[in-house]
RNA sequence: CGCGGGGUGGAGCAGUCCGGUAGCUCGUCGGGCUCAUAACCCGAAGGUCGUAGGUUCAAAUCCUGCCCCCGCAACCA
């Protein structure tokens, strides 16, 4: 039987660091490589870096380096960021990789003696300053879509690669294979908006850059992106070399993740050139969702993209790879947002999981002085517990077959609830009274550690460091407990147990505190380009609405009347002062668009009203916890609101 | 009629393929407990499942029209 398992996730592409959303992907291939490797499979994880490219030629050049520098910048990085990650991958192919040269220039040498590949002209629109093509409906207005000046229609002499040769083929293989692309709304997409119109021959050849691998008979053309970094896939594993013992067994992948942008790629023009080359075609596709990050995707260009990097720094790998794993369905796109991952920190891992080790360690050592012996081993019968064990390990099972990381943790999670239940169920504190019942509390102790060594076993694949962490407080030893086939048997502890609190695992977020930080640590990966000036930007929609809005929405808003006891005005701004208002209780720092109106002396000793629960803002690099209101007519003349009489500052607006 | 995805209690989602008491997490309110990381446990409130029709004994689920949001359209996970 065939016990190897090969996973990859697509190479990223060299030109930039990498963001949050690269991190998902390759996160959930880890996920399933730990689960698979737990399972006795003999995997192999793949990850990797494509870097040539005209982009990456010039990013080098800007940073005056040659591309090879460049690359090797980026590839230590990514190396960094995977093994912050913990990402435990098997091969990091790099496309300037000798293997993957020299195999690509055979692949492509072959496509071409076969008449897979033909010489024609490639024709299409050009930006002359950017050196980069695009095809008619990129461009805006007959424009560039980088730059905006006018692009202009030429021909290039390049290599096609028969696409259309294969369509018939390509949709058989889908026809026969209904899980090859997966989920099915992504081939139903692919089928309906790419086969069925018909699929057109494919450059893949370029004269306009050089940074890349020489055609061998044309030395004037360099092998374009479809054939240089898809086939990394199997080149990483030896297939076209002396040794190509690897491929011959790993190959065809079990699955390959991908993004749902480059879902395309991987089930169209991948498995055509594979059907080309006569080798088999990956098992499996899947394209995953996207983060969305304020409701937009998640991009360079738009300048919201969250450095992975600060995000393990503050809450550590497994938080990150926990919510990443957790929150989303697999399939579909997901929300990151600051908030929920601070609530599924506070929620998931601190008050259930973290707390039920607490209070379990705690009351071993506050009752049995951190040891004790049974005179037997319970079974967990008793509150059905052994039975929920047995329970979850299947349903997780049963979820990572299918990828659905969210379900396999949710089941892990109810089994954490049945136990913080269970305590309360049992009473431990109420048995410790009774020295009759000691015989009874140590069966209470044994099952909650018992069950917590089940919970690290299965929690492994998606958080690597806290079972070790769970362990060491337990004192639990021996691989054996850690084995994946252990998590079904209930009772695998020794009668006699230890425990010794360590720190917590995962403490409390003061949430409040947290959101304002990160989004500092947001702010820092923005481009100096984001002028969020207005600040009245953050006025929440139910106020913009006329007539839709009820007592409750505004009650939403808290209104308080603030003294304003120093104002300057912001540097490097000639809109915008910084005013140190004082509310009662304490004293805020707000930025407000009003420097036009007002000098800064002139707004010493005013009573204004000051919204108090908008979310704090960097605006022109200064922080703004709030925001003053102001009157505004058509003409753009602006009046601070204030209070009639002398009222004290704290008072509540309503 | 370019293609695809989505619209479910305050928020975020599952359920839709294979019709049959609308589920989960967070939040809110009330209660319990005190071993524990102000954590844990119980209970409650809150939804005519975007909208208008249709099929059916029965529709979030099937069919049709419409409205709104998002993405893709030849290398952004």
């Amino acid at each position: 039987m065939d016990n190897t398992f090969y996973i990859t996730t697509p190479i990223y592409y060299a030109n930039d660091k990498l963001h949050i959303g690269h991190s998902y992907t390759t996160v959930a291939a880890d996920a399933i490589a730990r689960y698979k490797k737990l399972r006795g499979y003999d995997v192999k994880f793949l990850t990797g870096m494509d870097e040539h490219g005209r982009k990456v030629e010039g990013k080098a050049e800007e940073a005056g380096k040659t591309p090879q520098e460049y690359v090797d910048g980026i590839a230590s990085w990514i190396k960094e960021l995977w093994a912050a990650f913990n990402i435990d991958y098997d091969i990091f192919i790099r496309t300037t990789d000798e293997i993957h040269i020299k195999a690509v220039r055979k692949i492509f040498k072959k496509l071409y003696d076969q008449g897979d590949i033909y010489k024609g002209a490639y024709e299409g629109w050009y930006c002359t300053p950017c050196e980069t093509f695009f095809t008619e409906r990129q461009l805006v207005d007959g424009n560039c879509p980088d730059c905006g000046r006018p692009a202009e229609k030429i021909k290039e002499e390049a290599y096609f690669f028969r696409l259309s040769k294969y369509q018939e083929r390509l949709s058989e293989h889908i026809r026969l294979h209904p899980d090859f692309i997966s989920p099915r709304s992504r081939q139903n997409e692919m089928i309906n908006n790419f086969i069925k119109p018909g699929l057109e021959d494919l450059c893949v050849s370029r004269t306009s850059f050089t940074w890349g691998i020489p055609v061998d008979f044309d030395p004037g053309h360099v092998v374009y992106v479809w054939i240089d970094a898809l086939s990394n896939y199997i080149t990483a594993l030896g297939f076209m070399s002396e040794d190509d013992g690897l491929y011959k067994k790993y190959w065809p992948a079990d699955v390959q993740l991908v993004g749902k942008e480059i879902v395309r790629f991987h089930t169209i023009i991948w498995p055509a050139l594979l059907i080309a080359l006569n080798e088999p075609l990956p098992k499996q596709v899947f394209g995953h969702g996207w983060l969305i990050i304020d409701g937009a995707k998640m991009s360079k260009s738009k300048g919201n993209v969250i450095d992975p990097h600060i995000l393990i720094r503050r809450y550590g790998v497994d938080a990150i790879r926990y919510f990443l794993l957790r929150e989303v369905a697999f399939g579909g796109d997901g929300n990151f947002t600051g908030e929920a991952l601070l609530t599924r920190i506070n929620a998931d891992l601190a008050n259930d999981l973290g707390n039920l080790l607490s209070r379990t360690v705690g009351m071993i050592e506050k009752y049995f002085n951190g040891r004790l012996e049974l005179d037997h081993v319970p079974d967990g019968s008793a509150y059905g517990i052994a039975e929920l064990v047995q329970e979850t390990v299947t349903r997780v099972e049963t979820a990572m077959d299918q990828f659905m990381f969210n379900d396999a943790l949710a089941a892990i999670w109810t089994l954490i609830r049945r136990m913080n239940k269970y305590t309360d169920e049992t009473r431990p504190w109420v048995l410790a009274k009774e020295p009759a019942q000691t015989g009874k509390l140590a069966e209470v102790m044994y099952t909650l550690a018992e069950t917590l060594r089940v919970i690290a076993v299965l929690i492994e694949p998606f958080m690597p460091d806290t079972p070790e962490q769970i362990r060491e407080q337990l004192n639990i030893s021996g691989a054996e407990l850690g084995e994946w086939e252990s998590a079904r048997q209930f009772g695998l502890l020794p009668k006699r147990i230890s425990a010794a609190k360590g720190a917590a695992i995962f403490p409390r977020i003061d949430i409040k505190k947290e959101l304002a930080d990160l989004e500092a640590g947001k702010t820092v990966s923005e481009p100096q380009t984001t002028e969020k000036t207005d600040a009245y930007k953050e006025q929440p929609e139910a106020v913009k609405e006329r007539g839709d809005a009820d007592i409750a929405d505004f009650a939403k808003i808290k209104l308080k009347v603030g003294l304003i006891e120093a104002c300057e005005k912001v540097e490097g701004s000639d809109k915008l002062l910084k005013s140190r208002v004082s509310l009662g209780s304490e004293t805020r720092q707000i930025i407000s668009g009003i420097a036009k109106w007002y000098k800064p002396e002139d707004m010493l000793g005013r009573r204004v009203i000051v919204v108090t629960n908008l979310k704090p803002i960097k605006l022109k690099g200064v922080w703004s916890e709030g925001m003053l209101l102001a009157a505004s007519d058509g003409a753009g003349n602006l009046n601070l609101v204030t209070v009639d009489g002398d009222i004290a500052e704290g008072s509540e607006v309503s």
